[in-house]
DNA sequence: ATAGATAAGTTGCAATTGCAACAGACAATT
DNA sequence: AATTGTCTGTTGCAATTGCAACTTATCTAT
């Protein structure tokens, strides 16, 4: 087991201690709301408390892709993107959010008397946002939709528990952060249970 | 500008740096080894001096994918991961490599006495893994191949000197990478020569 | 220098996937 | 309770993409 995944892990207390230590600001969005934009200069950084939240991006041609969710416990920011972006990108409320927010510059240069303390949660947040671009990656590079989906199921469904998952995305969104038609991604679901291997209602996956 | 980016610097001394501070030891790797398994419990942290690796990524029916590349300045290892991958995963190389090697723990627990240099170093490096991965999502999630090349391109240019770019991977990972078929990007690169949107030799593209 | 391996480039054909356009279910709001 | 909007679920058809199978070019090592 590898100790500094914390894809799964939401600790009691997380938002309260990063607030504390850098100065993080509690913030309330509704349904629908502009959390962050990332066409600006400021590095602001996110840390969710409630709610569920969607990195969007906006390719040339309109294109909207769903390039990551947040949810309890995940962080984001402007800070974990590359130097000149090639398209436009904002985080939004999916659902109503209330989130910490401070600059990166804080985040990182505080805090020296518990500056151990400060730097393992500092890169424990950190890395959680690399590992999750890493399963992102990984569901991406599959080359079909019934392996995309199956990658992401493994990655979601618990090791311990019954492999019943509860998708946090709806179908739709779904859809758009495996990068592929929704209705195609409808029918490939129908296919596979069909063939035996998931028994799925909705947002509810059993994996067999 | 974004300050905290670091796609596309290599700092002088940089691995050096890192060296003295973590202890890493520095390594040599000649063409197709194995640098590093994430099939073990180990928690090893690469750093790149020369040389080119790939992170390849296999699943369950052993279908090869390039998830990320490393070069000169690049980070990697299994801290990256989220715990339970779901595929099998290793570092190899694809040239002659050297790097540095060191475990996770001594990155992030060591220095006391410069700490601020050593936590701003380690958050750049760190940053840097996220960055690549967002930049990678960012080229996966487009729908056509089109877009995909497009957006790697751009990625690739450096905003202040001309639009011609040299692919640090050949073609053939180059479609590994952005996980296509190797001969329908081979046609789609034709394509966009045909349209006048590039005018490309192998690995030598001027954007239009 | 030559052979062997690796990579670039091409094309026909098949198959998956995307697109469009539905109907029905469900949720929210007045 | 009725209306509006969002989401699920489905299907025909078109188009992109993947696969297979080549040839030619380039690199590598003996």
């Amino acid at each position: 087991m590898n100790k500094y995944s914390v894809l799964n892990e939401n600790p009691f207390g997380r938002q309260k201690d990063f607030a504390k230590m850098t100065g993080a600001e509690r913030q309330t969005y509704k349904k629908n709301d502009i959390i962050m934009q990332f066409d600006d200069k400021r590095s602001d950084i996110g840390l969710m408390e409630t709610g569920l939240s969607y990195l969007v991006g906006i390719n040339a041609a309109g294109e909207k892709n769903i390039l990551d969710y947040y949810e309890s416990g995940n962080i984001f920011g402007n800070a974990f993107f590359p130097h000149k972006p090639v398209n436009l990108y904002y985080v939004i409320a999916k659902t109503k959010c209330t989130l910490y927010k401070c600059t990166y510059d804080n985040m990182i240069n505080c805090c020296r008397d518990d500056y151990i303390e400060h730097t393992k949660m500092m890169n424990e947040l950190i890395i959680s946002s690399a590992q999750r671009k890493q399963m992102h990656v990984d569901i991406l590079s599959q080359r079909t939709i019934r392996n995309k989906l199956l990658t992401y199921f493994r990655y979601i469904a618990k090791d311990s528990e019954e492999q019943q998952i509860h998708i946090p995305l709806n179908l739709s969104d779904l859809a758009d952060y495996i990068s592929v038609d929704r209705s195609a991604m409808m029918r490939e679901i129908k296919n596979m249970n069909k063939d035996g291997i998931i028994v799925s209602k909705g947002q509810i996956i059993t994996l067999k």
